[in-house]
DNA sequence: ATTCTCACA
DNA sequence: TGTGAGGA
């Protein structure tokens, strides 16, 4: 099947399609006319890859994830570098997380200094 | 009608 | 990640 098709059939962009070849997450044969010719097995992957996308994970992480998949579900062989990808993934998000919950402090701290107090601009409330 | 590559007000 | 150009 063509890229159009693909991408109907499994809601991931032509675009992004395209970019997870680069990637080097799907490697399409190729039609004289240059098109794209995507195999049956091509569609399980897009829709894996667009669930570990959905996940917010890189590129990088999802090629380690993609071939120790299982179901469609979020369930995984313990391959070698599984575990340390996940472990990794995890760490990010908890400092994320931890870099939100200071940048809401001050955020905060700055409308709890501004309400109730008047506001000396004109024509601003 | 579709897809391809490349580039970005 | 989207979108449009210019070509096949």
């Amino acid at each position: 099947m063509r890229i159009g098709e693909l991408a109907r059939r499994t809601g991931v962009s032509e675009r992004m399609l395209r970019y997870y070849e680069q990637a080097g997450l799907l490697q399409p044969e190729r039609k004289e006319s240059g098109y794209r010719d995507y195999g049956a097995a091509q569609i399980q992957a897009a829709q894996r890859i667009r669930m570990l996308s959905a996940a917010g994970l890189k590129i990088e992480t999802i090629r380690i994830l993609l071939p120790c998949i299982m179901d469609n579900l979020p369930r995984f062989e313990p391959c070698r570098e599984v575990r340390a990808a996940l472990r990794y993934e995890v760490d990010k998000l908890d400092e994320k997380l931890h870099n939100l919950e200071e940048s809401r402090k001050i955020v905060a701290g700055f409308l709890n200094d501004v309400e109730g107090v008047g506001c000396a601009n004109r024509r601003s409330r």
